[in-house]
This record gives structure tokens, C-alpha cells and sequence, in this order.
RNA sequence: GCGCCUCUAGCUCAACUGGUCAGAGCAAGUGACUCUUAAUCACUAGGUUCAGGGUUCGAGUCCCUGGGGGCGUACCA
């Protein structure tokens, strides 16, 4: 209506009757003459107009009874300008479309933190912001299915309720299925699924979907986020750094229309152009000043992780030791978007090694502003290596580890059939929001999980 | 998981060292007002101060237990 309109002066009236109907979020009542300002659904805004002369007495006695802020108002009636040059419909008939029972918070006061995620339907209300976010979310994902389809990707959905947990290091949720009488899981990852579906000759696959981790929650991290897994055969963890790169900066445009973002510690960042790459050795090895290898013992690494004020945990390996050495001394540093390349064999039991470079796998870690945004591979596809990768893994289980991962004799039986080698790659949607938004992780996501209120 | 902080009206916040401290603005109700846009003016109503226990002549305030939230830290994406 507001294109229909433009630029009308003050005090002008059309002559043309139009319905509309929206939330009261704003009333002013003036004796004889009432002002109401509706929302719609895509967030458009009109004032409505009520005045004795146009609805009549008892009408106008009626609204001024009933109507609050946070109703659901119907109004028809000319389209005019206020004398202040208001674009408004001057209604000739009103009606109730829903009664708002409870009051609306105060729209010109933040909420609190808390009343803003329990209570997310009165924060689209009244927070732009918040409506926005839900835009962002929605046009980013819409971005990414259309760049990876046009690559010629095949968008599938894989098992959430899974018999065998696998695919990454997370501790799953449990649950149980009572027609089978078995203990199912929540997954914590895709990937065993999409890397059958490869096995099978969907070469170009990606899922956009939830994962579940029962783990720590924070700042960065929810207890089940939206992950985009995508896997191409025939390709490298060079190729996937590539394509990732790609789709980040189309996603970036497409939700925000630019790539240069700012996060919430208010610093900023330009995600145009190529991205910088850091080997993760070399990064190390600069950073506590003497030559970190692949080689070095876990006795040796571990002493190296306690000079630098790290605590290994017992069930560290000596790769996890370097991971950690990386984490605490060299991320902290980057200050542009940074693919970081080539981790230990160790902690990436489902990645291809180095030809060149024993115990070094062809995974990278793309890293903005201080957290991992999205990691990639190469996978590994060869099943005899698989499955000494992954008793190793239940080796580490029994050892303590939580996290590693079990022998899924089907995903094994499915590599014996034969995967193409192919490149893979995960990101996490609610990460790339926060990165494009600056906010937090419970902002990007509408309704995140609150503990239950407290019944009186 | 551990540590620190926090919880008062529908919302956002006051109430000094324990002593007329149950308060304000907005929202709501009643009334006035035919051009407002966070309308304005007057009046009204609104509370188990998160819950339970304790100390005290007296607790929103101090102590203990439990719950919700935030921040830091650990694990993790």
C-alpha cells in the first residue's frame, strides 16, 4: 500500500477504500478522533484512523472500549493522509479480528535476555531486530541450497535417530525406541550417512539439518544446531575450501548484502576475496619456537602443551596435544577469515592422510574471528585403514574418551563396496549467522532450549 | 561440571548501613480531548519482593537450601 501510495502531501484524501488488517502497536485516542498503528505479518506498518464522522458514535465508543495494544484489528475505509502526512486508512467500519488477552511488554525498553528467548513471540513483536534475525536465518540457508545446487548438488536427509552413533567426536543424547525395544541415539553428525550415499552413487550430496550434542552450552554453542554437511567425489579438501569459500560469500550477500560483517565484540570483517591459509604445524612450530612434527612423541608434546600452561587430559593424544597448542597460541592471532590446513592423523579418523607427509590428514579448519566456522576433508575412502581407524577409536572409548567413535560394521561394509574419493565438508548454520549478525548463538536460533520455568 | 553475579507489578527499573519501603514509568481501567505517531492531562486498580527454612523486636535487604537467568571456566562445533 505504501508503493501504491507514494509521496502523497498532508491532508489529502484518495477517494480509493481499501481493507487491511494488523497487530495495534501504537495507540493515540483523541476524544472524537482515533489513531492506531497496524502490523502486518511482513512487518509493514499503516495507521489506522477512526473519527466520529467516519464510524459513527457507537462504534467509535466501542473501539475506544475494547481495542488495546496487541490486538488484532480489521479496518476498512479510504486511504488519506493525516494532516501531519501520515499515510492512513480513515475507517469507515472496524471489527475485532483477535483479542490480545495479555499485555505487551514496553516497546521502547529492552527486554531482558531471558524474556527475549523463553518468550520469542513477544520479542518479534515488539524487537525489529529479532524479526530480522528470522530474515537472515531463512535467506542464508535459501543462498547456500541454491549455490550448491547450481554446482549440481542433490539436497537428502539422513537418519536423526540413530542405532550407532558416528560421523564426528561429540557425546550423543539417548533415547529409546519403544517399538523396537532399543536404545537409539540422537546424531551427532550426517556424515556416515552422505558418505553412503556416495558409496551409492549420489556423487554431488549435501543436508542442511539438526545435530544434537550433549555437551556444553555457551556462547557458541547449542545443544542441537543446524549443520550443513556437503560431499563431492572427485574432489579434494582444496576443492571443498574453495566452494566453501564461495558459498559463505554468496550466503553474506545474499542475507546481508555485503561481505564485510561485524561481530559482537564489535570487531570487523572482510569476508571478500581469497581467504588466508595457515599450515597448522608451521603454526605451532612458530609459535612456541622450536620445530613441532607429526614424529614428535606424546610424552614429548605433553610436556610442550604444560610449558605453554595447558593441562593434557589423560586421554589427550600427542595430534590433540598439537590441536590444543594451536588453539590456545595461533587462533587468537588470525585476523582475517583463515583456512587452516593439514591436521594430525589422530583426531581425524575419518580423513585421508597426506601421501607426502606421514601422520598429517587433508582436513582444514576455517576459522573467523577466534571460532571454527566450518571444517573439510578429504575422505577417506579406503576401508582397510577405515576400520583400523576406528577400532583405534573404540581403543580411545575404552580408555575413557566419551567422544570417540564406535565400529559401524554397515558404513565399513558400504566402503568395501567402494566410495569415489570425494572431498567433504560441515559448517555450522547457527556459526555462519552469528558471524553475519554478530550475535549470539541463542539470538540466531528462534526458539533455543530454556530450562522450564518454575510453576507456582 | 566448577566459580562469581543476579531474581521486586504484565514489561523495564527504584527502595541508603536491616527500621512508614511496597514505589515509578509504560501497559491496563475510568474520565477529558477530531490530527496523533513512545500523544497529552486527571484519577483508579495492580505484589506470597523466585520458593522454602533461619537469625532478629523487625527481613525486599543478612544467613542456609533449592530453582531460573547471566558471565567466567572446563568439554565441544
Amino acid at each position: 500500500m505504501r508503493a501504491a501510495y507514494p509521496g502523497l502531501e498532508a491532508d489529502t484524501s484518495t477517494g480509493d477504500r481499501v481493507a487491511v488488517a494488523g497487530r495495534v502497536i501504537f495507540q493515540r485516542n483523541t476524544g472524537k478522533l482515533c489513531f492506531a498503528t497496524l502490523r502486518a505479518g511482513d512487518g509493514s506498518e499503516i495507521q489506522a484512523m477512526l473519527s466520529l464522522a467516519s464510524v459513527g458514535e457507537d462504534s467509535l465508543e466501542e473501539y475506544k472500549r475494547l481495542v488495546d495494544i496487541g490486538d488484532h484489528l480489521f479496518v476498512s475505509g479510504e486511504v488519506i493522509t493525516s494532516k501531519r502526512g501520515e499515510l492512513s486508512v480513515l475507517a469507515d467500519e472496524w471489527r475485532m479480528a483477535t483479542k490480545s488477552l495479555r499485555p505487551l511488554p514496553v516497546a521502547h525498553k529492552p527486554l531482558s535476555e531471558e524474556t527475549r528467548v523463553r518468550q520469542r513471540y513477544v520479542d518479534l513483536i515488539v524487537r525489529p531486530e529479532a524479526r530480522e534475525m528470522a530474515r537472515v536465518r531463512v535467506e542464508a540457508e535459501a543462498s547456500i541450497r541454491r549455490s550448491l545446487i547450481e554446482r549440481g548438488y542433490l539436497e537428502i536427509e539422513t537418519p536423526v535417530l540413530q542405532t550407532q552413533q558416528g560421523g564426528a567426536t561429540a557425546r550423543p543424547f539417548v533415547t529409546r525406541s519403544h517399538a523396537f525395544d532399543m536404545e537409539l541415539f540422537l546424531r551427532i553428525a550426517p556424515e556416515l550417512f552422505l558418505k553412503r550415499a556416495l558409496v551409492g552413487g549420489l556423487d554431488r550430496v549435501f543436508e542442511i539439518n539438526r545435530n544434537f550434542r550433549n555437551e556444553g552450552a555457551d556462547s557458541t554453542h547449542s545443544p542441537e544446531y543446524v549443520a550443513l554437511e556437503f560431499y563431492q567425489a572427485y574432489a579434494d579438501y582444496r576443492d571443498m575450501a574453495r566452494i566453501t569459500r564461495e558459498i559463505i560469500q554468496e550466503a553474506a550477500l545474499a542475507a546481508t548484502g555485503s561481505l564485510v560483517v561485524t561481530h559482537a565484540d564489535g570487531s570487523v570483517h572482510d569476508l571478500s576475496g581469497e581467504w588466508d591459509e595457515v599450515d597448522l604445524y608451521d603454526s605451532v612450530s612458530r609459535a612456541v619456537g622450536r620445530e613441532v612434527t607429526p614424529a614428535m612423541s606424546e610424552d614429548e608434546l605433553r610436556g610442550l602443551c604444560a610449558e605453554h600452561g595447558i593441562e593434557p587430559q589423560p586421554h589427550w593424544l600427542a595430534g590433540k596435544c598439537v590441536e590444543e597448542l594451536f588453539e590456545e597460541l595461533v587462533v587468537p592471532t588470525f585476523t582475517r577469515p583463515t583456512f587452516v590446513l593439514d591436521y594430525p592423523e589422530d583426531t581425524s579418523p575419518l580423513t585421508r592422510h597426506r601421501p607426502d607427509r606421514p601422520g598429517v590428514v587433508e582436513k582444514w579448519d576455517l576459522y573467523v574471528n577466534g571460532y571454527e566456522q566450518a571444517t573439510g576433508y578429504s575422505e577417506l575412502a579406503d576401508p582397510v585403514i577405515q576400520r583400523e581407524r576406528l577400532v583405534a577409536q573404540a581403543a580411545q572409548g575404552a580408555r575413557g574418551d566419551l567422544e570417540a567413535m564406535p565400529v559401524d560394521e554397515d558404513f565399513l561394509r558400504a566402503l568395501e563396496i567402494g566410495m569415489p574419493p570425494a572431498g567433504g565438508v560441515g559448517l555450522g548454520i547457527d556459526r555462519l549467522l552469528m558471524s553475519l549478525t554478530g550475535l549470539g548463538i541463542r539470538e540466531t536460533i528462534l526458539f533455543p532450549l530454556v530450562k522450564p520455568e518454575a510453576r507456582a
